[in-house]
DNA sequence: GATGGGAATGAGTCTCGATTCATTCTTGGC
DNA sequence: GCCAAGAATGAATCGAGACTCATTCCCATC
């Protein structure tokens, strides 16, 4: 908050700035990126139009700097926790937890990523697609690693377990976004975890394991 | 193919209606729905644009109609193969199956429904949820059979499995789609239903379970 | 060959919205 | 208080694209 701070008003988070990426996380995820004109994303900022441009580049650019914002957060949070957590298990328990909790830290970020990050939109596509890349070869290291220390079968592909693992728990987050309803992020991360690396087969109708 | 068929030009699948549907997929699938104009989809048709309009009430009801159709046959196939086929366990994996086989069917078809499906905009959440919802309740009740004749645990809630196990797929479908990668679709049904019913745990490190 | 009616056309209308830029406001230094 | 420089404004520009409708085409029937 000293005056050298404030040195980097267009070019780094300075306050408008900060106050346009949130509105304009709130108004896409209300309306879809497309349905958004940059006069409504202003407005909810208290800014004018042109203001926006003195920030951002183009529409797009707002949109593509919230996303890879967020996933940058992501990222850090996973890498840092992984330090202090081994086993194979507790990371993807881990993973999953932060994945879920996006819902619970910002609602809004959490519609507009199920929302507009699929966009055929090649300006989306590209760069969304290189963070799904990431985030599926954090998962499949960990699962190759679990594999290597005999916790985790071998006949399986990592990459199959990794989309599995990304898809169902990003379904669940999919499905409590549109629905509107809360959950405990821990309790269902462990959930989903249990069932990945349990199966919901009982023992006694467990007949395809054999064929390892 | 008889004389007789192509009798309903307008309000049925007459000749100019299927390639204009046709064309929209094809399109949409390529620049997104809100980056393909109707004159695109008109000109890849070979027709006017106005014609457009003689087959369909708007633009948004060309996507709408092509993913009701889709999901139509989806539910169709689904339901008349469950009349031969009994055990929960293989009509998951039916389900999977068909659901993988989309890609190779109509692979444009499948893209769009990865890319334009999540859309916010109002007028698609709106019914492709309603589908989600169904197809989702397909699965829940299987498990639930599951469950009571004993062949699945009944510690997971059933809608956590389904959403699970969606999501698990439609990730993978997602994944082949961007990618471009081909993949055999019973043998990935397979896998998944394999990992879904007995976990990626192996029999030595499975510590959870006791909690039943 | 003429004719009536439905099908098809595509140029034109009309709206909307991203971006620009001439103008106005603010502020820190004197 | 005055001034210059940067920040902010928002009206105007410009293009795009959904949809309309007056006109033309096609053809079955006579």
């Amino acid at each position: 908050m000293t005056e050298v701070e404030k040195a980097a008003p267009i070019s780094g988070p300075g306050d408008k700035y900060q106050r346009i990426l949130d509105a304009a996380v709130e108004v896409i995820a209300e309306r879809g990126y497309f349905n958004s004109p940059v006069s409504a994303i202003a407005k909810r900022a208290g800014v004018a139009d042109g203001t926006i441009y003195l920030y951002f580049k183009s529409k797009d650019d707002i949109l593509r700097t919230a996303i890879d914002t967020t996933f940058g957060r992501f990222y850090k949070q996973v890498e840092e926790r992984f330090r202090n957590l081994e086993g194979a298990r507790e990371q993807l328990e881990y993973i999953a937890e932060v994945h879920l909790e996006s819902h619970g830290v910002n609602r809004n970020m959490a519609i507009l990523m199920q929302t507009e990050m699929r966009q055929s939109a090649k300006f989306i596509a590209e760069f969304s697609h290189h963070h799904l890349v990431k985030y599926i070869q954090m998962v499949r290291e960990v699962v190759r690693r679990g594999q290597q220390e005999g916790l985790f079968r071998q006949d399986v592909s990592d990459g199959v377990v990794a989309h599995c693992m990304f898809g169902a728990i990003d379904e669940l987050l999919s499905s409590a976004v549109f629905t509107g309803r809360a959950y405990d992020a821990k309790a269902t991360a462990r959930q989903v975890i249990d069932v990945l690396l349990n199966g919901i087969g009982t023992r006694a109708s467990m007949g395809r394991s054999e064929n390892v």
